[in-house]
RNA sequence: GCGCUCGUAGCUCAGUGGAUAGAGCAACGGAUUUCUAAUCCGUAGGUCGCAGGUCCGAAUCCUGCCGGGCGCGCCA
């Protein structure tokens, strides 16, 4: 089904084209007050002002010749040349069954020959725990992909790539120490103990240039493929990898091992991204670097900024890592989308590699490069959020508390369910929570981490929705609603209540929001959208009865509901979000 | 210094050229023998940082200024 705005902007261009000749846009959107009916054009005033016309007439001229009369009431013109739209009722029921039989895609259309999509994100490092600098990436990038695959209609288009942490000198920290044994015969490896290495070698080789050098040939002989440092390296990995897969499964990010493909992959790679960009003369040298130096970048004293790709002693940096895997991913993935979901700090790095890639002729003009950038974690002082002695915090320490508080709560409200009901319906409201709270914002702004908020039960929250998902399916309970029988077949739905007949618009406006956050990348327009069905909802529940009304009228409510639960479902699901049945 | 980014109600935020700028929280006033009140309805609250400009129309675009955050050669 193609979603009205759609339908109705097609309708005025044609009419349009018919009318001036002109080729124009209607611009059509849904009004922002409801007395000025469901969805406006406001193209004609420009129109009008381009062709030297009066707006009002021409308005009337386009209104004379337009045909809508199937889904709208007469069109009104208003203002200074405003086309209202008022959607009939009828059509309204009609849709909406339409979109209700339609059981895998509610009524939305997929995108015509999707890109192949690569997106970058996570990306945690190697000995060190998940932390809260990895919740954002973690979570926008999961929600990315999973709103980008049910735009596509076709999962194998989308290729997650989790970029870790797992090569260079942090590296050889490690492993050095793992190396002792008397390192090894005093310490399990599990995370906790690598990390505590990892810190402590970090403390060490600040002051002690003898160590640091250790250090350095550690490194040197894993890059080298020294078997037993690499089976430290493996095991160090083994044992990190396991532990983000816990935190994956604990937040409902859908990341596997399968999608690491990290720093150390692209060791090999390297080499040829400086050949080559040699070959293409591409590559000066700076003070012993090798740099590429591109128009518009300057640095802070007006001179040209380089990207490094190779520092003075021989060793390459980042930029050279996400060259070669930028080339990798357009070359071996065949990818023609790639996606960076990484803090706004990243901002010019991106710039600088896009550019360079885009100059080195490895992506061409039908590769689109994005970066998705996100703002900080604040705590409430507005200062970025840290644990009082100014650690980061732990991502597990974060997702445990997030729990516990659900727990405290449902606790508090519903203290007669069994036990095992209580976790899970804890570990959907707190995971919830945190999710809902990180995406409900603007991603470029950053955001104040505020449990009590995230955890309020009204107001923009994932409790607020994920109620109204629990309250539906009361009804569904309550009134033993066999949901297979009830859409079955033949059905039509009458809509009269303006209760009714808000809800039934926010349900089919659905279509359009989803493509929008698709095409813009901008989660918060999903949340703020069922946080207006589940408020629509509400309204609906309060003044509409559904298992005491008669029929047929009982049989349209149960119909609004069961969209309704479907949608609210469907969209945290691209959250990432879980729907539950009881709170 | 240059660049990026943000500045909207007491607080947290929507609003990326359209009509009288909207929510939620907090405040105040109401509704409950319920289909889950974990809710709903109402009231109040604004020089959209400031000043210019473009436009039929600007919170939105442009310029300048003020204020916050971030970035700016061998970390990632």
């Amino acid at each position: 089904m193609k979603p009205i705005v759609d339908i109705l902007e097609e309708r005025v261009v044609s009419v349009i084209a018919e009318v001036t000749g002109e080729v124009a846009p209607g611009v059509v959107k849904p009004t922002q007050d409801a007395k000025f009916g469901d969805y406006q054009a406001n193209g004609i005033m420009g129109l009008a002002k381009k062709l030297k016309q009066n707006s009002r007439q021409l308005a009337q001229q386009i209104v004379d010749k337009l045909d809508v009369s199937d889904m709208c009431a007469e069109p009104e013109i208003a203002g200074p040349g405003f086309i209202n739209f008022r959607l009939k009722p009828e059509w309204l029921g009609f849709r909406l069954t339409e979109a209700i039989k339609d059981k895998e895609r509610l009524g939305i259309d997929p995108l015509d020959n999707p890109p192949t999509t690569v997106i970058d994100f996570s990306g945690p490092n190697i000995a060190k725990q998940m932390h809260v600098g990895h919740l954002r990436s973690t979570v926008i990038g999961d929600v990315i992909a999973r709103i980008l695959e049910f735009w596509y209609g076709d999962a194998k288009k989308i290729i997650r790539q989790n970029h870790i942490g797992d090569w260079g000198l942090q590296m050889g920290m490690v492993i050095f120490s793992m190396h002792t044994k008397k390192w090894r015969e005093e310490n399990n490896i599990t995370l906790d103990n690598l990390e505590h290495v990892y810190r402590h070698a970090n403390e060490l080789a600040k002051n002690n240039p003898g160590i640091a050098e250790n250090f350095k040939q550690s490194t040197v002989n894993l890059q080298s493929g020294d078997e037993k440092e690499t089976g430290y390296w493996k095991k160090a990995c083994e044992v990190s990898l396991n532990a983000c897969m816990e935190i994956y499964q604990q937040l409902g990010v859908k990341l596997t091992l399968e999608d690491v493909r990290g720093e150390s992959f692209y060791a090999d790679k390297l080499p040829s991204v400086i050949s080559d960009l040699s070959v293409a003369k591409m590559l000066s040298e700076s003070d012993g670097a090798q740099c590429v130096f591109m128009d518009g970048f300057k640095t802070k004293d007006g001179e040209p900024l380089p990207l490094i790709v190779q520092k003075s002693d021989g060793a390459y940096l980042y930029a050279t890592t996400d060259l070669a895997a930028i080339r990798f991913r357009v070359n071996e993935l065949r990818a023609d989308r790639i996606i960076y979901v990484t803090d706004a700090r990243q901002k010019l790095h991106f710039e600088m590699v896009f550019s360079c890639v885009r100059k080195a002729g490895w992506a061409g003009e039908n590769v689109t490069l994005e970066h998705v950038p996100f703002g900080s974690v604040l705590g409430n002082d507005g200062r970025p959020f840290k644990t009082r002695s100014g650690e980061n915090i732990k991502l597990r320490d974060l997702l445990d508390e997030a729990h516990q508080r659900a727990r405290k709560i449902v606790e508090e409200k519903n203290p007669d369910l069994p036990a095992d009901q209580k976790e899970s319906i804890a570990q959907a409201v707190g995971i919830g929570a945190v999710k809902y709270a990180d995406l409900s914002n603007n991603l470029v702004s950053d955001y104040i981490f505020d449990w009590d908020r995230m955890l309020a039960f009204d107001g923009n929250t994932a409790p607020y929705v994920q109620y109204s998902y629990a309250r539906v399916d009361g009804i569904f309970k309550k009134g033993n609603i066999d949901l297979d029988n009830l859409i079955q077949g033949d059905f039509h739905i009458e809509l009269n209540d303006p209760k009714e007949l808000s809800l039934a618009k926010l349900l089919l406006r659905y279509g359009e929001v989803v493509e929008t956050v698709a095409r813009d990348l901008r989660p918060h327009l999903l949340t703020n959208y069922l946080f207006d069905l589940a408020q629509a909802y509400s309204g609906f529940f309060e003044t509409c009865p559904v298992l005491k009304s008669p029929e047929p009228v009982k049989t349209y409510r149960l119909l609004l509901c069961y969209q309704t639960a479907r949608v609210v479902e469907h969209g945290l699901g691209l959250l990432g979000i879980q729907a539950i049945e009881q709170m």
